[in-house]
DNA sequence: CAAACCTGTATTATGAATCATACAGGTTCC
DNA sequence: GGAACCTGTATGATTCATAATACAGGTTTG
């Protein structure tokens, strides 16, 4: 039902245009150049233009108005959630939005090289893979993909997976978990979670691998989470610790939240990146064989 | 001599596969389906599906055998760094891997809405602005671009911030510094980052916005980091705090790594040594964040 | 009002991406 | 050796993104 395919010289332009408008370079409100200007600037046909336009059209990041111009729309609708570095989602979610989460696949199968290694499993040995989707306010923001231990999967049901959180389940076993390591990075959404998060293939998208530990150094958890970008990020405090030979920055625990400043648009989360004009050396750099 | 499109089709087959042989599902060693295969499961033709391989091979995740098949790449040559949830880089730095940093842009600007929010600037007051680029063994890994008020920016010079790390130049000038705010998020590579970063436009990118703020309030420095995912990925330790009616997740703070060969993991800050200047764009230096 | 913008829409033409097909040469396995 | 795979390569047809151009209608400005 999707147009299924993204042109090229098309989304180059779209993805210029977006990031000079979440960098704040095209404030809210500002009208954009002209359709035939932007294709001038861009050495490509009025049309093209037109196709990155409706890209952002499409994302609620402009509006066009006939006869007048395209303006960046005013209102940020879109405003991720926050999430705390233990990947904590802030007060946001208490304060009236809703979270949800839709169980797509359940199953026992046999890990892949990697999960059986992090979970330290013997070969041959089968997991339980579940992957869930979790949507805030009837939008979904995360694509989950859990593996656990056989032995530990066996003790809950389908149903308790869906409407219980995963960890509480396998607590729940009589298994400890008292330790874990993660890792953030980011990743582009192929069709599965593209699909499961409403996006196109291709989108950016910010992933959380955890695997969880029990004392005694056995994995019951491997974890993997891919998050919408707009809908969703992570966010820290820091403190300035450790004396002058060796400053540093710490995560600051607690209370964060203090000072309450005048205009506290704390989550700007902006992406965007160079901007105007990046003097000629910048461009000097750039050589694609 | 790039083709500088990406094909359409082919890049779906490529990012479905990718996502495949990085999840594990396709572990290093396996032979991945045929051409053939592939061409019909995706309901493309064969040269369609060749492209794909093209990228992945280009990439250093698969290796192609005349005659045998395509496999997917034994040794990962790909290790990327692994950073602090405070962004700083663990002991592989000071494994003998050295990074540099090259100054793409450098001057002084009226900042975006955005940016003079974050550091409570008065309107029209101007910023610094400067896009650097650090490397890692002459591997291009982040594109930051950091904002900071014009009367503090003054206290240095050019060669001054090619040369230092930003924050101990901002400390330098009598500047405290106690405390900062970061998200971390997920984008696609626009035209100047992927140029910078050695990538192809539309590349996912990690990315990292912080705003350092000295005791009064104010905003001293607005950073935003956008990081090869495949060179640069943040990594934490967690433990299970709380009683039982709240249990969550927090930092494990000062764990090295505690399995294996314990090292001091302190990093080793920045010897004084500095490359030479080959052109005035392309500065090398060592610093550290 | 009129000139000069703007977006919306349609036209045809061109080039790129993809398809369908065929064949050459290497590898694997019986 | 030979059948059955595989990758590498080439061909022409077809689909589709893009280019180039023109025109309709609304908005802004003088």
């Amino acid at each position: 039902m999707k147009s299924a395919v993204e042109p090229l010289k098309a989304r180059r332009i779209y993805l210029l245009l977006r990031d000079r408008i979440v960098a704040g370079e095209l404030p809210p409100g500002a009208r954009l150049p002209g359709e035939p200007a932007l294709a001038a600037e861009h050495a490509v046909s009025r049309v093209t233009v037109r196709r990155a336009l409706d890209l952002l059209e499409k994302e609620g990041l402009v509006q066009r108005k006939p006869g007048s111009g395209t303006f960046v729309h005013d209102t940020r609708t879109v405003r991720p959630i926050v999430a705390d570095l233990s990947n904590v989602l802030s007060h946001l979610i208490d304060m009236g939005r809703s979270t949800d989460v839709r169980l797509l696949s359940f199953g026992y199968v046999l890990p892949s090289e990697a999960i059986a290694a992090s979970l330290g499993l013997q070969p041959g040995e089968r997991v339980q893979r579940s992957v869930r989707v979790r949507l805030i306010d009837g939008e979904p923001f995360s694509y989950l993909t859990t593996h656990v231990p056989e032995w530990i999967g066996l003790t809950y049901s389908e149903a308790e997976l869906a409407a219980r959180p995963l960890l509480e389940l396998i607590e729940r076993s009589g298994v400890e978990t008292d330790r874990a390591t993660q890792a953030i990075n980011a990743t582009l959404a192929g069709p599965d979670a593209a699909a499961a998060l409403d996006l196109e293939i291709g989108s950016p998208l910010l992933t959380l691998t955890r695997i969880v530990y029990e004392p005694s150094g056995r994995g019951v958890e491997h974890l993997h989470a891919q998050y919408r970008p707009d809908r969703y990020s992570f966010h820290m405090d820091l403190v300035r610790t450790g004396n002058d030979g060796e400053r540093r920055w710490s995560p600051a625990l607690g209370r964060p939240r203090s000072s309450d400043k005048s205009k506290t648009d704390k989550t700007k989360t902006d992406k965007g990146k160079s901007g105007e004009k990046p003097t000629r050396a910048a461009r000097v750099i750039k050589q694609r064989s």
